[in-house]
DNA sequence: AATGAATGAGATTTCATTCAT
DNA sequence: CATGAATGAAATCTCATTCAT
């Protein structure tokens, strides 16, 4: 019935979120002007308007959508084998992204959203949601391990879960604060760690 | 030639930065006016003026603290004998931290440092210096441990030093987004991986 | 040379105007906005500039057609023969009317007018032509009664009828005001006024 | 216990409501913007939203205020013996301040307030209370006036106070919409319904 | 003629900062 | 040094109108 397509307005909201992450991760949620994302967009900012009802909105859209794709990649992981390959298949899914210019661009702005959480309830939660299906997962991989004898029964696997993924946030800081960082010690790391964590141990 | 003495004007500093760092934590650096600086330090805006050139200026000097105290609460630990001890005194004292609501106001806003500082390079410079430190320190630590014997010769002294504060950042914000997260596993599993990395193994 | 039919045309002004008195008494010209008549109209936005070249336009449309409806209802009355009878048809035909839905819309939309009259020329023009040809008619009608000798030779024609206009405009404020308010007694002072204005006084 | 002054801060409140019964007598509420406010006060826009917290705030104030003016009036009457020199009083007033140039502004705002009274209930409220408060008042002296025997018994003094007033605010349009409308016969058209109600008929 | 997404000027309001007292 | 009213640039958002389809 509508006069576009559903595909038309998907595209046109694409590339607002688009035109708003670049202006987000480059000025900040709150020095970014909705003038900023409209020439960005090539849009006017009634168009703007027409998809989004406000930058609060914006701000929304770019969380939720962070948190579905966190989910995602993660969810794809699941239903392999044994769990080291799993693991180290997330791990390296996780720092590969943080090369990819977009990749990095969203990372940015999720420490924006890290902040932004802080007060906008609505923020939080999807903050919380966009890590907690993640942390389930990790556990559920971690528990189904175990089970299988793969990894020590001693280890906690929410409490494992929980702390791989803070880690992992707190290394996009590091990289955020100085891209120089390499990663490559920081895998090794964590394959020692899982090594230290399997039942071999 | 002040007309007044230094501590006192030391002491009407600390009365804003105590007020900004209430409001930027409750509301955000953005969302935070200077009005509700001036409320909650019960002084006039002429008068903050009087110390502070600029909103920013107070972010910078509140940055530029907890740059301070984390380094400070590092040297601390620094000079005494084994490894262990002292690796489990600066986790208890960071995860302690975290349950002093001072502290946690202090936590809140650095989560705001940590996104802002990706527009402003002279709080990009702070919140870089606050992580260099300590990460220098913990490297210089688990250092000296190896170079005694006391861990393992394969680990990387800086990564290491580098995972670990990454990992406290990490869980940091986990916390904010869900107070009720146990610190307790983590901690437990912290004493697994220095374990892990004792010379022992 | 029109592609469609005149009454096809005044079908559709119709639907616009009908959907604009709707919107324009229930928010006011300036808080009603075009989308609100284009929703009520279940129109199009093009649809309705087809018809009309602007939102004043549409405000002018009614207002001319308040104007025309005022004449009417005054020119039926004309006709008849003793002066009482007529004016209390008059009155009786204008209070009745304010009990009627539609025309309450209308009335609402009327004082609207009264204000737009201030700084719109047209509406001035059309908002006085409007009480100009009722007050004519009507000081004729007292003015041919006063000829036949059935109300006083005191009055002045043109100033009673003034006065009576002024007077229902009043009430319809009232009425707005607070729409518990009786005519009756309205009606019957009106009755006592005509009766003090008669020859036998 | 303020810096400035109670007085102060009501000049400045006074200058800003005078410049906006300007700017809105000239162009109606929704027309008037701020900017022509700030201009007219010769103030800033931050300056008036230190007095007023939104342009609806102004005309609220501006609504009460009438109210206010409107109530003042008609007490100074009441006190007074004989009731047919108050009632030539209570109308002299009112006839007479349509000639002053001030008043005919704010009676330009009042029709604004009749207008804008139809979707903001708070104006109702005020609308309502300043022409409530009058025709009680009038209704009383109507009723005292009655008790003394100097007019009809048969008359109903509610209805005829407010029949008294709605006449009044009618010849306010027709001021309005035509300057040049003699106030003259309409005063002594007045007179008689007066003479007409006063007992001796 | 009809559609409705897009336009963009312009409205209200905020808030960091200043400065006369 | 302190005060706090005043400043005014700039931000978000609205909405009458257009025009390609």
């Amino acid at each position: 019935m509508p006069k576009v397509t559903q595909s038309y307005r998907n595209a046109r909201r694409r590339q607002i979120m688009d035109a708003a992450i670049i202006c987000f991760s480059r000025e900040g949620f709150h020095r970014a002007t909705m003038q900023d994302v409209v020439k960005q967009s090539k849009l006017s900012p009634g168009a703007i308007y027409n998809y989004f009802k406000s930058k609060e909105e914006i701000i929304e859209a770019i969380a939720a959508e962070r948190h579905d794709r966190e989910r995602v990649v993660l969810t794809l992981a699941r239903n392999e084998g044994a769990v080291a390959p799993v693991l180290r298949q997330i791990r390296d899914t996780f720092f590969g992204e943080l090369r990819n210019p977009k990749e990095r661009l969203r990372r940015r702005v999720s420490i924006q959203l890290w902040a932004e959480a802080q007060r906008n309830p609505r923020i939080l939660r999807l903050v919380r949601a966009g890590v907690d299906a993640p942390r389930k997962l990790l556990a559920a991989i971690l528990s189904d391990a175990q089970r299988r004898g793969e990894i020590s029964r001693k280890i906690n696997p929410d409490a494992t879960a929980r702390f791989l993924i803070a880690a992992f946030h707190g290394l996009v800081l590091q990289f955020e604060w100085d891209n120089r960082v390499e990663m490559k010690p920081q895998v090794e790391l964590l394959e020692a760690f899982l090594a230290s964590i399997s039942s071999s141990s």
